[in-house]
DNA sequence: GTCAGTTGGTTAAACGATTAAATTTCTATT
DNA sequence: AATAGAAATTTAATCGTTTAACCAACTGAC
């Protein structure tokens, strides 16, 4: 591999001019740059990023920390953040905590695993990446804050208890309440619900939209509605058997994610019910299965190439010393209608 | 940042001597040992591995390119990498060239795309990476040879036409050899089969395989028996509609992948069918709808991760100087039985 | 007491860039 | 023609390691 003293000495000049010529921050006669310039086309020279790293104590490498990349969000949000990237001439050194293997469901303060992280967080700053992007796998706030490794850090995904790192994830509030105001639009009076465990955080934020939606047309939401499933396709057809067996059944569901709600059509049509004439489904997540499922299930597709988008600009914005003006952004969701709701 | 001068100078050594302390490599005694490693507690020191990198010639990262990051099995590949990699100190320079928008379901030579491919091929080389893993989208065969950057290389999910380029795939056709042999093991006389695109090797290979296992039964495979469809759940419902239009409509059908199956799931339940009892269905693929369909599907799981891993170690054989045993590995799929499919 | 061999440690030259400061060369003005 | 000022170029230090080559001190053997 050519280096810039072999470029210096075939167009016959010093390597600081080749420098020179590369960054284009200093004045150089027409002559020489074309001298210089022929030199570098002609061993197919390639500046030597390593060296140039150690000079500047700056690497242009963002590290990635991931929860798990096998996340169902993770791929498209490692996505956006190379891509926002790219555009700046970053690269991003990807780390995998490979945490869903060992806390699948489980809502505990990610504290508990500190050493986990910590170590994943110090093999990036190892490599003396310009700054961090922590990739959760579930929307949540972290609470013990990770050790300062005197890095920037911004977290996609979740939301930091310390407001100097700047995260971004989406709006499951305000999503769970448009999607059910498309129930109570359609005149539904009974509007039951299929709920996460109860302990996630995920699970609460999608309740409080839910209960606001049904406030805002006057609904009772009584508790016999509220059926907290595992997330799984099972827990959603037992749930909605159960519902479906109640003197007064409800005459919309509405399952958090959409593996219950495919759960939810295997029991309605169990029971010969058609949906959505007689019963109205829908879901959240906007999976694959949404546009197998018959008739297309109606779901919230997350932003989750814009999260990652998001988080990079931030993170790029930290990096160039501007202060962030807003340190915890909340991105929308996008309503995907499909066909399984419908006018009572 | 401490650096190693600042260990010498508190430890009253040279840099040199440091350096031994900490690569071992050369006889230190106990006495400055300790001094040196007390030092380097006090300021936390870490050592820089820029600097090591320039002065080694050797970064100790991977480039894993991506055809796309969000291709289903890309996540579980990478992960694998990731796995065998870090066992051995490896870090993971991520670049995603982020093809599925641009050519989803088409299956033309990669070699029409050699310019975004080397365009990302030589950002990789540019950071100096050790080696490069190329993962592919779909399992085929690459036949242009990617410019030669001086990198190891080694492919993932695609097999190269260079034999100097290990690769590592997985076994298409015997796979769908063995899910239907389940098939023909139960008795199904009329095996249908809906097929991916003609033209897509993937498709070709699943073919071979069906193939075989039914003329290892003595059965034959009429012309209508094989209908094409395009990977997608539509075309699973319509093809399966076709079918079980004919006069002699078949008692099972294989579908080449999970959403083909689902649509299949819808065509037989429209006509008041049952699985597995008046028809059989076996898929492809194991995606997260095969468990969300009633009954669950039998179907076929790839060995994504075990790919990554292995892709992975050819990597750092080749890095070692050792010759590759094998240069082109297939791994096995493993059958996932559920309830979608019965004895006649 | 001399000498060879071992052990523990240092010196100094890389690795390949960047850049402030010094120096040379060119331009323009008088 | 002399000279000030601008423009182009070079010199040399620096970033933080590794390692070959060298050196001093010590250990035994004779």
């Amino acid at each position: 591999m050519a280096t810039m003293k072999e470029i210096a000495g075939l167009s016959g000049v010093s390597v600081a001019t080749v420098s020179h010529v590369l960054s284009g921050k200093k004045n150089v006669s027409d002559d020489t740059r074309q001298r210089v310039m022929q030199a570098i086309e002609l061993t197919n020279y390639k500046l030597n990023t390593i060296a140039k790293s150690l000079r500047m104590n700056k690497t242009n490498i963002i590290g990635v920390l991931v929860e798990d990349i096998c996340g169902l969000p993770v791929p498209e949000i490692v996505d956006g953040i190379n891509q926002r990237l790219e555009e700046s001439g970053y690269q991003v050194l990807l780390s995998n905590l490979r945490l869903l293997q060992q806390l699948y469901n489980q809502y505990e303060q990610l504290s508990q695993y500190t050493g986990v992280v910590s170590r994943g967080l110090q093999l990036l700053a190892d490599a003396r990446v310009d700054g961090i992007i922590y990739v959760a796998m579930h929307d949540r706030r972290i609470t013990g804050v990770h050790q300062p490794v005197g890095i920037p850090l911004v977290y996609a995904y979740a939301e930091s208890s310390d407001p100097a790192c700047g995260s971004v994830t989406y709006d499951n509030e305000n999503s769970a309440c448009e999607i059910t105001r498309l129930l109570t639009w359609q005149a539904h009076k009974h509007i039951a619900l299929i709920a996460g465990p109860a302990n996630s955080p995920v699970t609460n934020r999608r309740l409080l939209g839910f209960r606001q939606a049904l406030d805002e047309s006057s609904l009772p939401l009584p508790t016999e509605y509220i059926r907290w499933g595992d997330w799984e396709y099972h827990s959603g057809l037992e749930q909605t058997d159960a519902l479906l067996s109640l003197t007064i059944p409800p005459t919309a569901i509405f399952a958090m994610n959409d593996p219950m709600a495919a759960g939810c059509y295997a029991a309605i049509k169990r029971r010969g019910l058609r949906i959505p004439e007689d019963i109205s489904v829908v879901g959240f997540d906007n999976r694959e299965i949404a546009s197998c499922l018959f008739p297309g299930l109606t779901t919230v597709a997350l932003p989750n190439k814009e999260i990652g988008y998001a988080v990079a600009q931030q993170l790029l914005q930290r990096l160039e010393g501007q202060a962030i003006e807003t340190p915890n952004i909340s991105l929308p969701c996008r309503i995907i209608q499909r066909e399984s709701s419908g006018r009572l």
